[in-house]
DNA sequence: TTGTACGCGTTATCAC
DNA sequence: GTGATAACGCGTACAA
């Protein structure tokens, strides 16, 4: 075995120490008292022998790993920075580690994710990256979970930490039409599964209802999130010619990225032929041209909040169900404002 | 113990199923082939049970974690999005786990990164999130390393991946010397101790000289690779009206946000006034306004080869040491072309 | 092809 | 305050 077998253990310190293994493990996690000359002798030889603590073997003594985990499909977009950072930022103050995983629960196969109670204390679980069988399994295992950017299963008791939707959008299509006079507006929607994309949907449609605006179908387009696809799409679409638009409600501000492109390459000029509006307020929105008016979403913060919960959910605490955080319209210039 | 004893471990898999211990684990990994009814009851009986073999004893047993680590200062900015999805990408594709930590080497306290031997396989170390000691240590007890956008220790051979920063930024300075005739060019840094940082003050300063232009220590400006510091002292440099300049090197792109915010705040335009020119070409850099002139880093692809090479040197295989990834100037309008 | 028994490094329980 | 020692869950010689 041992094919690297240069690791010091918790028995070589005892044996230079002059000591039992107990008393080792005694001083390192101070769990009773131990005489001074005692602890000063092995404070040394750790150091001097470079001692880490096995993680496995303690996983394994204590079933405890001091890490929680993060599931998500994928991290291609700059969204996930922020998000990371709030995660990262409040995991490694409570000393815990961080294990990501990118992980689609496939229809067929019903293979595991890579992640959860035989390699972490509890999960943070993005949107839909977990099926709601694994959720309900998990949940009912006693595993600790919290869920961003979407809502639990029905009957499913797991805390939660998304951002206000449907208001926010209701009230940016409200005023694309109340200031800016638009009326045949384009949703361009993230992924179906997706709850942001839903919820943004029928605050979009909840606008139209109240200004008297037909709901057309046709003036739905699929934008993934992502801002190739929203290119592409949205491409195709103005090169049908079949339906006429004068406001696009992006999706996302990734999204707005191919919005903005194509719109730019067919000649329309926003905001004065088109108005554009992003959901997120991402780093670049600012300095978008034109400066993109967006929704803030606050998403280093709904990192924090999850992982705060989550940690408190591993120490048997009782916690807040549900975390809705505020967004909030930020106007610029892609609207047609200024 | 057992806090949580609901756990179904191999032996409670091999009691249902008849058979030893032994025989289940030969089925799960491969390692002997097993009977062909035995093998079916056994895999019956896992999905039953909902079977996961418990990494933590499994690590124990093999040595074995089937993570890597990756380590860096923090992931405050967008840059980090494409590489941390380029190495997520290539680790999951090898079935391994990704363990991510924010690390900063304290000068005085003497503590231990939180991930290493003891819960990874091998490890990516982003920039100098590590100090030298902490390399030098780690690679005498031949823990696979992969360093990113750095360079190892004098005689220390640990493979590092990163771009080439020198002649492009050289030829960039060039392009503003020549062919907008700027002469005055401040030079926004790094963080010091980065490597990156450094290269690019070589290319800086080896173009000046070959264009007869005297290097003025004036004319460095601290930009942290961050966009809230660049505007802040770019905002001060400006207050103090000490110093000319009809051009910027922001150091990187998240830096150029700043720049072009101060800039614009102040009364300069780009590139009427003052030539902005940047350095990753992230996503958002082609949407500035006016459009961001920079060097373009194959920023998802260094986390790709990197993690790529770690797996290699986990399974033992021979490695380059080196990985110098191609960079190239992207031309736009904010050094004042078109 | 299968089973037995031991070891992996640590913590926790029990004595002292 | 300290020392033995039995878990923890799994892999793997070795024997059959």
């Amino acid at each position: 075995m041992t094919r690297r077998s240069d690791s010091v253990t918790i028995r070589d310190v005892a044996r230079h120490a002059g000591v039992s293994v107990a008393t080792v493990s005694r001083y390192i996690n101070q769990t009773t008292p131990v005489s001074l000359e005692v602890a000063e002798r092995i404070q040394q030889i750790m150091l001097d022998m470079n001692f880490q603590p096995h993680a496995a073997a303690r996983h394994l003594a204590t079933k405890r790993t001091n890490t929680i985990g993060l599931i998500l499909h994928n991290m291609h977009t700059d969204f996930f920075a922020p998000l990371l950072s709030g995660i990262q930022a409040e995991a490694s103050e409570a000393q815990y580690n961080l294990l990501v995983a990118t992980y689609k629960s496939p229809k067929l196969n019903n293979s595991q994710p890579p992640i959860g109670p035989h390699n972490t204390d509890g999960m943070l679980v993005f949107a839909d990256s977990l099926s709601e069988e694994h959720l309900t399994t998990l949940c009912q295992d006693q595993f600790p979970l919290v869920l961003i950017h979407r809502t639990p299963p029905v009957n499913i008791n797991i805390p939660f930490v998304t951002v206000e939707n449907k208001a926010a959008t209701r009230n940016i299509i409200d005023h694309l039409i109340e200031v800016h006079n638009r009326r045949s507006i384009l949703f361009m929607h993230g992924p179906r599964e997706q709850e942001d994309s839903q919820w943004r949907e029928q605050g979009y449609r909840e606008s139209l209802t109240a200004h008297g605006i037909a709901f057309n179908p046709n003036m739905l387009i699929d934008g993934e999130f992502n801002g190739e696809v929203a290119y592409r799409n949205l491409k195709d679409l103005i090169a049908e010619g079949k339906h006429q638009f004068d406001a696009i409600f992006t999706g996302d501000d990734d999204a707005a990225l191919g919005v903005l492109t194509a719109l730019d390459e067919s000649g329309i000029q926003v905001p004065r032929d088109v108005s554009v509006v992003g959901f997120d307020d991402s780093r670049l929105s600012a300095f978008l041209n034109p400066a993109l008016t967006t929704v803030r979403a606050p998403t280093q913060e709904v990192g924090r909040r999850a992982t705060s919960l989550l940690l408190q959910l591993i120490k048997n605490q009782p916690v807040k169900p549900e975390t809705l955080l505020p967004t909030e319209i930020i106007i610029r210039r892609s609207c047609g404002c200024q």
